[in-house]
Parts: C-alpha cells; structure tokens; sequence
DNA sequence: GACCCGGCGATCGAATATGGTCGGTTCCGA
DNA sequence: TCGGAACCGACCATATTCGATCGCCGGGTC
C-alpha cells in the first residue's frame, strides 16, 4: 500500500491527531516543529491539534511543543539543552532516514543518533528493523509499516541496549542491507570504536550482518579513538557527520575509502 | 434507508459496509477519499455508509474520514490509566513481589500485572530477571541490583512484548526458579489461555523454563477461557488473583491442584 | 406498459479545516 | 538585567469537506 512518499498520505485531521499521540507516547516529548515535520502538516494546524488534545488532557502543552501529561515516567526535555550536539544529531538522522527505503531490512544500533533515525521511520511501509536498542524499539512500536525485531540480550541499562553473547548470537543468523551503527568514536586509524567491550561485541556482530555498514556520528566522536575498535574503516561504507567535523580527519577517512557526507544543521 | 430490509437482501450495500468496516479494522482509520477509492464507490456513498455506521456505533466519524470507536482515549492500552481493576492488579503485584528473594533468578512475562511487579524490585539486590517484556525491562533498566536478561524475537506492539520463534528458542535455554506469568484467562478447565498464538508460544516458553510457574491474575480473567492454551492447571504452581475472582472458579481451580492466594486491594 | 421504490451519483450552499501573517509574549544567552 | 530570537494566539483568505436536494437507473408490482 505505498502510494507515493512514505507517510505522506492525504490523511485527515482525527487521524493526524491520533499520529500526534503516538508520536508523543513514542517519544515521551516532542517540540512543535518536530511534530510539524513527521505528520507533513503546517506549525500552526499542529499547534491547533495540540491545544484540542491539551483540552482532552491526552497530552501537556509546553512553551516549543508537547509532552506526556503527568509524564515524570520520562523526563526528556524536548529542548534538550543537557544533551551534547541535538541539532546535529537530528540533522545526521534525517538524512540517514533518506537512505532507507520502503520495503527495506535494515539494522539499527544503539544511540541517541540511531534512536533519531528510528524516531523518522515511523511512516515507512513494509520496514523490518532489527535493533538491540530498547529506545528504538519503543520508537518504532506503534508503527504499523514497521516489523521491529530485537535481538535477545543482558539489558546495559544507561544506554538501554542489549548485549553480551545472546545478543551477538542473535544477529549472527540475520542479513540485511544495511547497518546503521553509531559508537563513541570513529576515526581513519582504527575505523569505529566504543569503550565497553560487550557493546563493542554486537556492534561487530552488527557490522557482520548487513553488507553495508553507515556510521552515524557527530562531528564530536569524528576523531575519538576509545578502547575497543568494532568496524574497521574499510568496512564503513558511508560516515554521515556534521559540518564541526575536523576536515584533517574527513580527509583521512576519505582517503582510507570511507564515504563520508557532510550535513548542516 | 430501512434497516430491517437490509439484512434479507444481500445487496452490494450491505456488502460495501461490511468491506468498510474491515478496512476500518485493519487500518485504525482511513480518509473518507481512501475509502471510496478502496471500495469503488463516489464519496457522497461512503458518506452515507459512514453515516449509517455510525448511528449504530460501529466506527467514529470525523471529519474527512472515519476511524474505529473510541480511538483517541484508549490508544495506548499499556499505558491505561483508567485502565480495568487497576488497584487489584496493584495489590496482586505487591504480594508477588514478596515472593521474589534477593538473588533469585525470575521470568517475567507481558501485561500489565507483571510490569507493576516489576516495578516493585527496583530494590533488590542480585537480581536476574528474564523478560520478553520492554515495560518490564524498562521499569528495572536503572535497577543498580538487578540484571536484566531479555529474550529477542519479534515486537508485538500493542503489548510492547517479544514474540515468535527467536523468543521462544532464547527461553529454551534457559532455567529459573519461578516464572511470572498473566494472560488473558485462567480457568480450571484449561488453565492459562491468550488469545494471541505467538503469544502464546512465548507463554509456553516460559513455563518450560521454569520450576514454578506463578500466574497473576485479576478477576476478570479468572474463569476466563481464550484461544490458545499456555499453561495446563497442574503446571500452575499458584495463582495470585483478587477478592473479586469467583468462587466457584477458584475452588474448581484448588481441585485442580493450583494453589490460590487472594489478595484484598 | 406505467408506476413506485430503493440505491446511487452529481451539484450547490454551508460549515469546517488549513496555512500565512501580524503583534504581543516568553524564553534563553550574554 | 537586557536584547534578540523563538513562540503563541488571533485574524483572514483559501481549500476541503459536509449535508441536502435533485435526477438517473434498475427491479419489482399492478
């Protein structure tokens, strides 16, 4: 049933509400322009859908968008000015949504950049996703064109991901197209990398299992080198980062044949 | 527009209702525009097929389309706040909790019931917890002493669970104490049932892996009798339900050699 | 064969939704 | 504390949808 653009259908006003919500449930708190974006309607109609929700008390309105009413379940500030580099995580994640196709089987790690991504797939037709990361999974739940599996796993609560030899397993079976991985580091050296040693196991396990490997990574981890590597750089396809980005390390990673796109926030 | 004559006449306007209403079902809700091209009929038809429809309260009119009854309030049924016999499911949960000793290995499955148990073991310590659940991995993702193992498989939204055969192969491995398991009903007869067959699967899964199988249950599912059977009676090593349960159920269910334990909310 | 009747589609005024813009307010960083 | 940017509510023009009336078609009846 794709008609044209993913998401983008005709849709009426009850039922772009019901989007609304779950969107919000999905993510515990979106800004108004988010909500804007995903359901393909102007600022002001979402403004008018949140106040008629707000007036239900199917959600709270705050100053730049919209949260679970009586929400201290999840406490994630829409403007998150604790996290480091929202805007060109976002930005990183939309385009990386522009890589994934209807129909498509992708693979999606841990990360608030990959959560991100998943956070912009929830229209797509006809997806399967296989992701460790409860945060993903949460966010593509109510997707009704999405077929989220999880690996099996330890729980590695503050980054809410599965890992450990249940979880390499788990993937060790599975192929896809490609594998949206985001780690702590990425660098021309030793290619992508993250200090936990389980993590950087299904990180591996990731890489093994899709034939193209896409590293998310802002321009923060562009250079970082930390203790375990997990893909090395010739097996990074494509690296979508941010303008910040050393271009001394852009350059090496080019010139070790990695890809790389450059987005602007 | 007699409603008596409709039923004697299979006509195509019955038939066109009733490929509205599957449409309906199996899409949440659909643009008046949609449903006219689905069915090949001019919109001022389906207008007053939705019309009709409505009055008997079989779906919800909105403006430019129609969706199934009640959508806005009961969107999320996980997250219920005025959800059924919420007080009992919480009284159930706290005895359960007592139940479950520090260094103990668990499984917990899906529903409601057990992620209120899940919720209260937060405290303990050296704590492994199995789940195909995402609420109850959630609730102990920041628990310093529990370890949260999840089973992978496919995710069943409505419920946040994991199912199918990689769930099902996960447990299999598996061996704990006690299983903490709901369902939908739980009968003398046939003991736990669900109307749900992956579910269902999983449910067995779990009971095989366990040395004790404990159900939670509240009222309205004792005596109740779904689909597809999970646990037979004489592997359901105590039922947990509340003052409200039948009698006659729960002494048909002491006869069948489950011990019960009623909880007073 | 003429008539009636239920169902269907087309059309038009009315009601509603949508998006752009303007002025006032709130929030955030300096 | 202050200035700028972002956000909100309100107004208006436009686009879409709704309800009602009408005409057409096919089947059954006298």
């Amino acid at each position: 049933m794709s008609d044209h653009d993913a998401g983008r259908r005709p849709g009426f006003a009850a039922e772009r509400r019901e989007r609304i919500l779950r969107l919000l449930r999905a993510n515990g708190s979106m800004s108004l322009r988010e909500l804007a974006s995903a359901v393909h309607a102007s600022e002001v109609t979402v403004r008018r859908d949140l106040r008629a929700l707000a007036a239900d008390g199917l959600l709270d309105r705050r100053h730049g968008g919209a949260m679970l009413p009586g929400g201290l379940t999840r406490e994630a500030p829409y403007r998150e000015k604790t996290g480091v580099a929202t805007a060109e995580k976002a930005a990183i994640a939309e385009y990386a949504a522009g890589l994934v196709e209807d129909g498509d089987a992708i693979v999606l790690g841990g990360g608030t950049t990959t959560h991100e991504l998943a956070r912009r797939l929830t229209g797509r037709r006809d997806l399967t996703v296989v992701t460790n990361s409860l945060l993903v999974a949460e966010a593509l739940a109510d997707a009704p064109g999405a077929e989220v599996v999880m690996t099996g796993g330890a729980l590695r609560g503050p980054i809410r991901a599965l890992v450990g030899g249940a979880a390499e397993r788990s993937l060790a079976g599975t192929h896809v197209r490609r594998a949206f991985v985001s780690g702590n580091g990425v660098s021309a050296a030793r290619g992508l990398s993250t200090p936990n040693m389980a993590v950087a196991g299904v990180d591996r396990a990731m890489a093994e299992a899709a034939a193209e490997v896409i590293a998310l990574a802002d321009h923060t981890k562009v250079g970082a080198d930390t203790m375990f590597q997990t893909v090395p750089p010739d097996r990074v396809s494509l690296l979508v980062t941010d303008a910040a980005a050393p271009p001394a390390e852009l350059a090496a990673l080019r010139a070790a044949g990695v890809r790389v796109h450059v987005v602007t926030p």
